[in-house]
DNA sequence: CTGAAAGCGCTTACAG
DNA sequence: CTGAAAGCGCTTACAG
């Protein structure tokens, strides 16, 4: 076992409280009495329990970040972002991925209100809805990721999705695609889906009908973009235009288009979504719709210690701009 | 706040121990006195404190996973596999970047070990050395991955990075190639770096002279690997292939080659190591060493909650393979 | 400037 | 099958 508070004090020849106070380096101290405990502290190696501390003050310095998938190369750079700004305020964080699952979302939210976390941080699957404040402490904030959420104790930091989804038909209908379809995105939230709801106003600013089966959701996942994609250009063979719910999906859709034997972008255009690295190095090098993901994560996290700082204070959403990037594929 | 245990007691008209037990199912309970509890438990809505538990067992259930940045394709691979099995475990887990910093990867350490994590996982810089255990609880098992370390306490996952080093000379030599040079690396580990070995023995296996100048360390990023490809080649041109130290310098040093005139693979060849996601769709498809990254976190993870179970007992070194992975940029 | 007491929410022996 | 006491390592009022 490591040192004690007690240890110290017995060892320095003062109370507790007193090498409290200067581990804790608050309250007045004499100077000499601070130099015998500092000793006492260094000599025993003495370091502070956080979890002894955490019991009385009931702040335990962590919080929770719940992914969709750390694989998922956007994750990561939200991550880093989360970790970075986290670890400046001396919090530590603990990492989980949800796979989108909501069961699973839920299990991983109690598991972290048992650990006693300070808040959390989560990029909800589509079916988390009003469970969210119930699984969590009552009292502790949570920062939801791109989905809105107006519920006390739940601050949201959005990507404006629908005008990404909006600069990527404008700018394959100015390209003169008429038949654009949409494949990725949670099977289960075709409809509400912020991409997708994007993507049908911008097909019907141009006057382009909206196809209901030309929306194709799937997992956001490499393979599953290329099965959706395979299927959808077979079935509906004068697709020339395909908009991908994000970048992994879009690389799946073009190694489809590759299968078919249509060369991106001539045969079909292939615009992604999220810009994640190596979006610029995959072949072709993929047009996208960028967020900057990193700072996404920081706001995460800064509007989390905001919350923390002021609770009974409410926060107006946090928007995160897009750009379209254009390179290759479209 | 939340409902406590003796809100529990009081509700239900038993004692704390009494709830406490079949809150953690454990000793023998009446049914009755099980079911009244139990109401209670859900009619509160009773959460047991893992902090106050683990004041008294001394175990968190929590561990720390240092990683070098988590933004490097490699490491969320690797997240995942650990983060799958410590989720199988109900074990939470902290997850840190070191960035390869010797100071920053002590100062996680310490604050790990405030929180009481049961154990941890790392990913250590090369200046890491006797600090490791110095800078952990002592009595705190420890996970290393792909550093050799000797030492109590202290259990290792290897790849075969030699091995790797190997491979990939073996198939530019036979090729052709006589002038390989070798980008990436921690530049403090120029001497002792398993990679750099490994190239240095098999190029001598092959009657090839060893130019230490060919040997060139950088941050393993794409921007440094790009920067450290087009000096080396601009001093000597007559090198016509480069042994990368992971994938993302491997796809600076393509980056580089394309920025110099020169075509890869037909001018210089480039190999590189990790096999990182995406390195099959980038252009041109990476040539790469291949090492199961989750695997390596799930192991990782596996012998870790060995160690806590056994803490007496010594582990062996697990040892993962590699494979050359041939495509098309050498 | 310093200390003694109480308590955070649990579990661990030990009794009955 | 059930309970009362002590204690994990700290901090929070409250005294002096």
């Amino acid at each position: 076992m490591t040192a004690t508070l007690r240890d110290v004090a017995l060892k320095a020849g003062v109370s507790i409280k007193t090498v409290s106070r200067v581990a804790n380096n608050q309250g007045e101290i004499s100077e000499t009495t601070r130099q015998r405990v500092q000793a006492a502290i260094s000599e025993l190696g003495y370091r502070p329990s956080k979890v002894a501390r955490a019991l009385v003050t009931q702040r335990t310095d962590t919080i929770g970040l719940i992914l969709g998938n750390i694989t998922n190369p956007f994750f990561p750079e939200v991550a880093r972002g989360v970790l970075d700004a986290a670890e400046a305020r001396d919090l530590n964080v603990f990492v989980c991925n949800s796979d989108g699952d909501l069961q699973r979302e839920l299990r991983t939210l109690q598991s972290l209100t048992e650990h006693g976390v300070d808040g959390v941080i989560i990029s909800p699957s589509y079916e988390m809805e009003a469970d969210l404040r119930a699984g969590a402490s009552p009292d502790r904030p949570i920062v939801v990721i791109n989905r809105p959420f107006d519920c006390p104790g739940i601050s949201t930091v959005m990507m404006r999705s629908s005008e990404g989804s909006r600069l990527a038909v404008d700018y394959l209908s100015a390209k003169g695609h008429t038949a654009i379809a949409m494949v990725g995105g949670p099977p289960s939230a075709a409809r509400k889906l912020q991409r997708a709801q994007g993507y049908r106003t911008a097909l019907a600013s141009h006057g382009l009908p909206v196809v209901e089966e030309w929306v194709r959701p799937c997992l956001p996942v490499r393979g599953h973009g290329r099965e959706a994609t395979v299927e959808l250009l077979t079935r509906w063979p004068q697709i020339t235009a395909i908009f991908a719910y994000n970048d992994l999906v879009a690389i799946g859709a073009i190694e489809a288009c590759q299968t078919l034997g249509r060369v991106v972008p001539r045969d079909c255009a292939v615009v992604g979504f999220d810009d994640i690295p190596l979006a610029d190095s995959v072949c072709p090098a993929l047009t996208t719709v960028r967020v900057d993901k990193y700072e996404l994560g920081r706001r995460a996290m800064d509007r989390l210690a905001q919350m923390l700082a002021s609770p009974h204070e409410t926060f107006q959403p946090l928007w995160m701009d897009v750009e379209l990037v254009i390179r290759q594929s479209a």
